[in-house]
DNA sequence: AAATGCTGTCATATC
DNA sequence: TAGATATGACAGCAT
């Protein structure tokens, strides 16, 4: 029954983000308030979202519903909160989180989005058709109502066209193109989902050979992508130009990642704009970036989302007009900036966009009478904006990147891990840190203070020694170390390192091993009898052990091997000397006593283990210290990565700025040529040619070279359609 | 009972 | 060359 609920709970979910990215506003409320309260805080609550997740907390909940948190259950649990979370986080202007929604949906879609276009005519499937009611009015019902189904939704139709310079440089075999672009919002957010898709699972192909049920449902969704491009006439990729499985080159991914930032931004920048003059959302954003989720906090449980309509009609941003491409009609001019910055975005590569031959292309001369178009009625956003866009863009790319290379699923459930150990045996306790008494190093004292105890194993230990008259003389000769001083014990020890080390790698706080040195603990108790050990296993031998037991079994039980060799085969003095000694102090040690064979060859194994083990402790230490700084320099990396993103962010924009100068300028020279007989250059049979030693010429396009008069050519064609 | 982590030990290589 | 050190591998124990 639980698991069914657990279920339905996360189906509910799903659905919700369904409907949501749909338009249709669904509450969970009336579910979730009385079934999950947990799960409602989740979602609504105003204050867990945004703070970090209390694990342990979270355990207490998770213990009230029965699940433990080993619990396979506990995956679902995470699941449906990852879910939640995203939805959550789709009213703050964030991308990536809702790659795998658009995915959910766009696999989903072709059952939930026709049922629910039924009950709601206005969802937001038909927002691009709104916006053609606005813009386009030329727009016609077929088509508005194509845009409600899926099919339509990646029936490109015409819009291919529309992809920009770089699309069409790589389709110029394209056939018909008009002015139709009805690629809607999804379109964009599909896209950006399949881009996303496509990298990291063919990361995760190659991580694990083992197919999943979730990767097969993403190869067949991909599938069916593909024949929705091949409605669309299309033998590449609809919404890049390009065939995104062939040629993954990790640069190439990179681009098309950041257009899809553009993109989705953008699309952010819309909706935002929506939600904030619209004041409908009553406290909840209802911009997101995977196309208009709604998830509303009211009680309704389903709304017809009427705003949603409204979505993208300023869909406008500062960069819109710098991504202008004059070729294109200012036919659906509304639904178009997403393609026209999906095709800039993928000239991203500067060589390519900035050519002189691909100006010519780029900056196909438009048609003048469609200059008064709707750019000049959308309003333009304010610098700041613009910024606060790209700083939210940079931290997606950030998370972008961290999920692309870990795999989010992996990531978050490392995230999840590592918090959920904090209070496993790695924990995050700091009296279990090197820095901070550890626990060996506590028994240690608090054997030390007891006094009651150490006498008596002072006395027992004594009489361990007491048969050899050199044991009387070596313990008496060590004087200091006799066991008799309670402030100063050897067993406190911790180290032969210098304990600072520790506290130069703060992150070793929350790692609980103790590789620090408990040898002398052990090795030193020949030495220092009466003082009891409670580390580790040895503390489970004293509880086992009774306080009736003869001293002397005590004694066994806390002795290491070599300990009770030792003992056995009365070595005179300590393992602690034995082991510790310099090799010269250690040999006239040796050459003092009259030792046996055995005994000599028993002294040089405890000698050589002592070493070994100590050598073991500082080399899982450095392994240690190594895994942290590779993680740091991981970190660092990915700092460094994003930050060249953002600069490369940067100068993308600060070229599309540069082309739409070009764009103007050379629209400026080009309707004021004119020829011998006074009469202006059509645009179709002339361009102007940048030389390379800055003169510009007008030419006839045939007589361009073939490679670079192409392109404009074919654009020219396709526009006179 | 299996899985996992920690620790000690051995063998071996290197310094 | 001997001794010290480093490290992978393994086993035993505890959780």
């Amino acid at each position: 029954m639980l698991y069914l609920k657990k279920y339905f709970t996360e189906g509910l979910i799903q659905f919700t983000i369904l409907l949501s990215l749909i338009g249709v506003r669904v509450d969970v409320d009336t579910y979730l308030s009385n079934q999950l309260p947990p799960l409602r805080e989740i979602i609504l609550g105003p204050s867990s979202a945004y703070t970090q997740t209390q694990f342990h907390n979270l355990r207490n909940t998770l213990d009230g519903y029965g699940i433990h948190p080993k619990s396979v259950d506990l995956d679902h649990f995470f699941t449906t909160r990852r879910l939640l979370n995203q939805v959550r986080q789709l009213d703050r202007l964030s991308v990536p989180s809702t790659e795998l929604n658009t995915w959910l949906v766009h696999r989903d879609s072709e059952t939930v989005v026709s049922a629910s276009s039924q009950s709601s005519p206005s969802i937001t499937l038909d927002n691009g058709a709104g916006l053609e009611d606005v813009d386009n009015p030329d727009a016609t019902p077929a088509m508005r109502g194509g845009s409600g189904a899926p099919e339509s939704t990646y029936n490109l139709n015409a819009a291919d066209s529309s992809l920009g310079a770089v699309a069409l440089e790589g389709n110029q075999e394209q056939g018909s193109r008009d002015g139709n672009d009805d690629l809607t919002k999804e379109d964009i957010d599909l896209g950006a989902g399949r881009v996303v898709f496509y990298y990291s699972n063919r990361q995760k192909e190659s991580e694990e050979e083992k197919p999943s049920p979730r990767r097969t449902k993403m190869r067949n969704r991909r599938a069916g992508e593909m024949e929705y491009n091949l409605q669309g006439a299309q033998p590449v990729d609809g919404e890049t130009g390009e065939s995104i499985p062939e040629q993954l080159d990790l640069e190439q991914q990179w681009q098309d990642i950041m257009a899809i930032m553009e993109l989705q931004a953008m699309e952010v920048n819309n909706t935002s704009l929506q939600a904030n003059s619209s004041s409908v959302s009553s406290g909840t954003t209802e911009s997101n970036t995977a196309g208009n989720f709604g998830l509303s906090t009211r009680s309704t449980p389903i709304n017809q989302d009427v705003s949603l309509h409204q979505a993208s009609l300023p869909s406008c941003s500062q960069d819109f007009p710098q991504i202008f491409n004059p070729q294109l009609d200012s036919v659906s001019i509304t639904s178009r900036p997403t393609m026209l910055r999906l095709s800039s975005s993928n000239s991203t590569n500067i060589n390519s966009t900035f050519g002189a031959t691909n100006l010519t292309g780029i900056f196909l001369p438009p048609h003048i009478n469609s200059s008064s178009n709707n750019i000049t009625a959308t309003p333009i956003l304010p610098d700041p904006f613009s910024t606060l866009l790209e700083e939210s863009m940079l931290d997606e790319i950030s998370l972008l990147d961290l999920a692309m290379e870990e795999g989010f699923s992996q990531a978050q459930a490392s995230q999840l891990e590592d918090e959920l150990d904090s209070d496993s045996g790695l924990s995050l306790d700091s009296s279990h840190s090197p820095a901070s008494p550890s626990s060996s190093e506590t028994s240690c004292s608090s054997a030390a203070s007891s006094s009651s105890t150490s006498a008596t194993f002072s006395e027992e230990g004594a009489v361990g020694y007491s048969t050899d008259s050199e044991v009387a003389t070596a313990e008496t000769e060590e004087g200091a170390v006799g066991g008799y001083q309670p402030g100063y014990s050897k067993l406190c020890r911790m180290s032969y390192q210098d304990p600072s080390q520790f506290h130069s790698l703060p992150q070793l706080d929350s790692i609980s091993h103790n590789h620090t040195y408990n040898l002398p603990l052990s090795s030193a108790f020949t030495e220092h009898p009466e003082l009891p050990i409670s580390t580790g296993k040895k503390t489970v031998r004293d509880k086992q052990s009774s306080k009736l037991q003869p001293a002397q079994d005590l004694l066994d039980k806390h002795s290491s091997r070599d300990e009770r060799r030792a003992r056995a085969m009365k070595i005179p003095f300590s393992n602690d000397k034995i082991i510790n000694l310099p090799v010269e102090e250690f040999n006239e040690l040796l050459a003092k006593h009259h030792l046996s064979e055995a005994q000599l060859a028993l002294i040089r194994d405890i000698r050589r283990r002592g070493k070994n083990k100590m050598a073991a402790q500082n080399c899982r230490k450095r392994k240690l210290d190594t895994i942290i700084n590779l993680e740091q320099g991981v970190q660092d990396l990915r700092r460094d990565k994003a930050r060249l993103l953002k600069e490369k962010m940067e100068f993308i924009r600060s070229i599309r700025q540069m082309k739409q100068k070009m764009q103007s300028l050379y629209q400026e020279v080009f309707t004021q040529l004119r020829d011998e007989e006074g009469r202006p250059y059509p645009p179709s049979e002339y361009s102007l040619q940048y030389s390379a030693d800055g003169s510009v010429l007008i030419m006839p396009r045939c007589m361009t070279t073939a490679e670079q008069n192409r392109k404009p050519e074919k654009k020219q064609k396709d526009k006179k359609k």
